[in-house]
DNA sequence: AATGAATGAGGATTCATTCAT
DNA sequence: GATGAATGAATCCTCATTCAT
């Protein structure tokens, strides 16, 4: 957490602080930002650092939170659709918001991408937070889905919600990243989502695997 | 490539020197691991590494052809089996034989743990090698199955094997990394198996998805 | 360039430094000094040195230009005087002002030498930089000479430029740091000139070369 | 001095040795070079190195004996000459023989520029040497013109020989090394001669300076 | 004599964090 | 509170020379 001087700042210049430390989170990897490169882009005195900061673990931290925040206005919309209609077939349009809200906000989802990339314990820790958080989520849809009848019962609901959300938070952000285009990642997710509704086997006319 | 000058080692140096740095390896991070570690692990001069190797990609690079090769020869048995059954329904045999080999040489294990997680830009090059090899191979096998008629040819079988790939080259060497026992671990790749194979969707009595 | 928290120090302690480094730099030559040498004439922590100046380089880079300044002071009376009278006459009361800065600053004198001395390609492009210049200046001198009529047409300017700066630059550099006396410099550098003036042959008793 | 095992040495490694060596003083200079570069070169064991010469300036000196001697049998026709006709009019085939010598031998010329460019104590001690050994000679022939009547008895012969020399051993070797043409460095030397035999001062109709 | 592995003292540079003003 | 200078441990890598075989 921000030291209690952050926040007593005036709007402007947290705003100044958090753009700035966003700009250098991502320009480099978290493990490669140094402190000063963070007073460089923020404009602030390394002093000024130590008084706002724990150190650049508690900077991060609290980035990823204001982007939290940032990214569930966005996707509310989306969301309060969700439990009108099987999730399964609205997967795909949570799955586009997800991805507007990263071509709205490029520099937050980077943050993102370099999240998964680092070592340090703190950030090995913030991941399986991340991690967690957003695969109870989907969890709760997916048995919303088997109440419904939509997926089978013999699923078990958190792998799906493994897979879903390593496929959002990992491989699309990865292709993300790379400066994939829009179409392709949306080709890519569709295909996999092909895979885990209907699987990969061929079926006899009766409808079974030979 | 280590120099010659560690090729020329005698046996029991050079393997006490491959284990000690497997052991800095499996201590630290990648990045985390600087030669300091190293040569207090090895037992050598500071010196010496560099007559041995180049650097630290250079080493770590060898270990990984190292047991890459012990991988290999480990897994022979059930790759000569693949070709003569639909790979689908041997892959957790194919898996399994993966995990053991992990349980008998726990620290090899964990170097492609760490390989997944660096920044060098050497090291990213490295896991996109291993990515494209793994992915590649898996890819024909998938093929295979399509032309025998057991996969649906409508599936991308570049996507079915980068999922299995990921599977077995992240979700796992993870769930490994993190302690989970083989139960665990082999129930969560069956289940992951399950939904690539016949997906999560329920059917109606005419095999058609509701 | 230096830093600017160089720039900013206080002035006694920039004093320090500069006079620590120049001690330095004249107890070594600039290929044999070390940020080590360095720290310790000026008794500074290592991380200071670098807090002040990018490298070695940019450091002796300084100390010329505060030199060279205290040169061009030091040497503008008898640069007043050039124009008003032949520059090939004036030219010993030139050279006695440089040896008379170097007897008062033996010191500054003694970075010039090594200057040359180096094989670092920054020293030797600034090397080529301080010859260019001295060359230049002197040859305007001379072309004004040769205008006036006290210097053959037929001579080139820049070559003897070249000889002049040669000898104040090198030659008497050298014997300066040698330990030779002014007198011996003197006479060494009023023979030189009596060859560049009047040449070294003997001349029949109608002025002609026999 | 090499050691005695080095003499002992069959006279095709010995030359292998020799030629190794000249190839790794060209290739870098004497400063930067390093007894890896020069094992390297000569394709000898480290411990031979060791075993033939005392260190780096122990082998670079051989070199520079053995060079010298070269030097002299190539030079011996011009020399021979040098008693029968005023020196200052052969001082030009003398310079070009020179040159023929350094464009027949790069190589070996190159040595030489870079034993003027080291700022090692041994170094500059054999850069004394040497510069002594040329300046005395060139003296003695200087004295022989003074005794001829061909060069004034004012002059102090040292002084003209050291010009001569610097202008050989410095001027000429340098722009040999940055690559310029024999035309651009004869007319160079025919220039300096110029001033040196005749002086750059203009007479008036008497032929005396004004 | 020949070999080449061993050694460890340097060398340059970086950086998180503290602390005096 | 604000500032930015101060600090020194850490890091990578090099190299002349020795010494065991």
């Amino acid at each position: 957490m921000p030291k209690d001087t952050f926040f007593r700042l005036p709007l402007h210049k947290k705003k100044r602080i958090e753009e700035g430390a966003i700009e250098t989170f991502n320009r480099l990897s978290y493990d490669q930002v140094t402190v000063a490169d963070i007073i460089y882009d923020c404009d602030i005195p390394r002093g000024s650092f130590y008084m706002y900061f724990e150190n650049k673990f508690d900077l991060f931290n609290h980035l990823l939170q204001v982007i939290q925040q940032d990214k569930m206005t966005f996707m509310a919309p989306v969301l309060n659709r969700m439990t009108k209609e099987p999730f399964i077939k609205l997967y795909p349009s949570l799955f586009k918001a997800g991805l507007d809200f990263a071509r709205s906000y490029p520099k937050f989802y980077r943050l993102g991408y370099h999240l998964f990339y680092s070592q340090e314990p703190d950030m090995i820790k913030m991941q399986e937070h991340f991690m967690a958080l957003g695969v109870s989520m989907l969890a709760e849809y997916v048995k919303g889905d088997q109440r419904s009848g939509y997926i089978r019962e013999d699923i078990d609901a958190t792998i799906v919600a493994t897979m879903l959300h390593q496929l959002n938070a990992r491989d699309v952000m990865a292709m993300f990243y790379e400066g994939k285009e829009d179409d392709e990642i949306i080709r890519f997710v569709d295909e996999i989502l092909k895979i885990i509704r209907y699987g990969i086997e061929r079926e006899d006319e009766n409808g079974k695997s030979i």
